[in-house]
DNA sequence: GCATATAATTGAACACTGATCAATTACAGG
DNA sequence: CCTGTAATTGATCAGTGTTCAATTATATGC
């Protein structure tokens, strides 16, 4: 049948990432497939390619979401505490929390690999890079007296850090027992970009106090 | 045409494993198809069947190649110098190395899910096991007063932590330059692992930093 | 040397996939 | 009511993983 107009092409585009969420979520990024997404919204293919360029397109409109609602996450997270070292402690726990809620979509977002050249959309970007602020702004009001620029270097290194502990915790690759000692293991990381906590006078300059117990 | 038997089962999967891999270096692992395998090796898709449970099964031994020379890699490098401190930056070095140089094999050993509850075989966890092993006694090396497992968590949640700086770093995702300023995120998580957290020292590390393993 | 059994190998088949596009259909404007 | 336009379909193409009856080359027994 011909043109039914029954949604828009931006309520059918939404229909149709609703639709992927929800498979990728269930069965993964394997089941996921255009005819599949096509049946669950009630279309055919055909009517798909109206909206997306091909099958990339939408798995890179979902992770869109996926970075969206993450970044979202994390945001109110960091608003739950003023203490910019426990602020990094909540971030991790969500970032690994969000991981292990939505694993598949989660993974699917690092995962997917896009042909040749092209790379992701600037919305995209524009969600990393709001992550990426919240850990900065918190290790420099941990570490007042750094550079801007170092500090950017250390919240990449950390929060690639936290990025991989996540990875491979959600991938089974880490030996490491349940969430529990994941997230042991995050505190860890995270107090290594921190300065002495609170026992021991700050000394940055020895190196002695530092050997862990 | 029937048995031909000019090469061994064995035979038959190893060339079907270079093939594999020679595909996947090339053109990604969504050029990895059971027929251009077959077509590469001469044979027809059937026999790599005689040979292969299914695809899953292909990926997974040619993961095992490929940790396998990894791990082989991290033991050289291991060896090449004997002040853990430098060892472990070896090995980062040498992790991302490998990982810039058979992206597309060493993103495939992460990136692909065995179906269901099944996982790795134990040989590959054997490779893992063993580059853990080498972090975590340079680990030990440098935190001798450290008791074991504290020195284990230190070495995952390190590790977790080169691995996805290279995983951001080959993926793209990490806004940082070249592989020169990935190799300084390296050596800056490593430091915040070691005692001297000062990347730039003045004088010479301390002798008892020096043990051996 | 020849028949036979055995194991390797093929190639066609099935059910799926992404993607394309002529044909069809429903709606809006005149 | 008609007509043009835009949405939607469904068939089609080339590809995929996987299975399996049929075929064939080799090794064995006689």
């Amino acid at each position: 049948m011909g043109r039914r107009n029954q949604h828009s092409r931006e309520e059918l585009a939404g229909l149709a990432l609703d639709a992927a969420a929800a498979i990728v979520e269930r069965d993964g990024p394997a089941a996921l497939s255009m005819r599949e997404v096509a049946r669950r919204v009630g279309y055919t293919v055909g009517a798909l390619y109206m909206v997306f360029i091909n099958l990339d397109d939408l798995i890179v409109r979902l992770n869109e979401r996926t970075v969206a609602e993450l970044a979202l996450s994390l945001d109110a997270v960091n608003r739950k505490s003023r203490a910019p070292e426990q602020r990094l402690r909540l971030l991790t726990a969500a970032y690994l929390g969000f991981a292990l809620l939505h694993t598949h979509r989660w993974r699917l977002v690092f995962e997917h690999r896009l042909p040749d050249g092209q790379h992701a959309p600037p919305s995209y970007r524009g969600h990393t890079a709001g992550i990426f602020k919240l850990v900065s702004e918190n290790l420099r009001a941990i570490l007042p007296r750094t550079e801007a620029a170092a500090i950017d270097e250390y919240a990449i290194a950390l929060w690639a850090g936290v990025h991989g502990l996540c990875m491979l915790a959600v991938t089974g690759k880490l030996q490491a027992g349940g969430p529990a000692s994941v997230q042991r293991l995050l505190d860890l990381l995270v107090g290594r970009f921190v300065p002495d906590p609170a026992p021991r006078s700050r000394r940055p300059q020895r190196t002695g106090s530092r050997v862990p117990v």
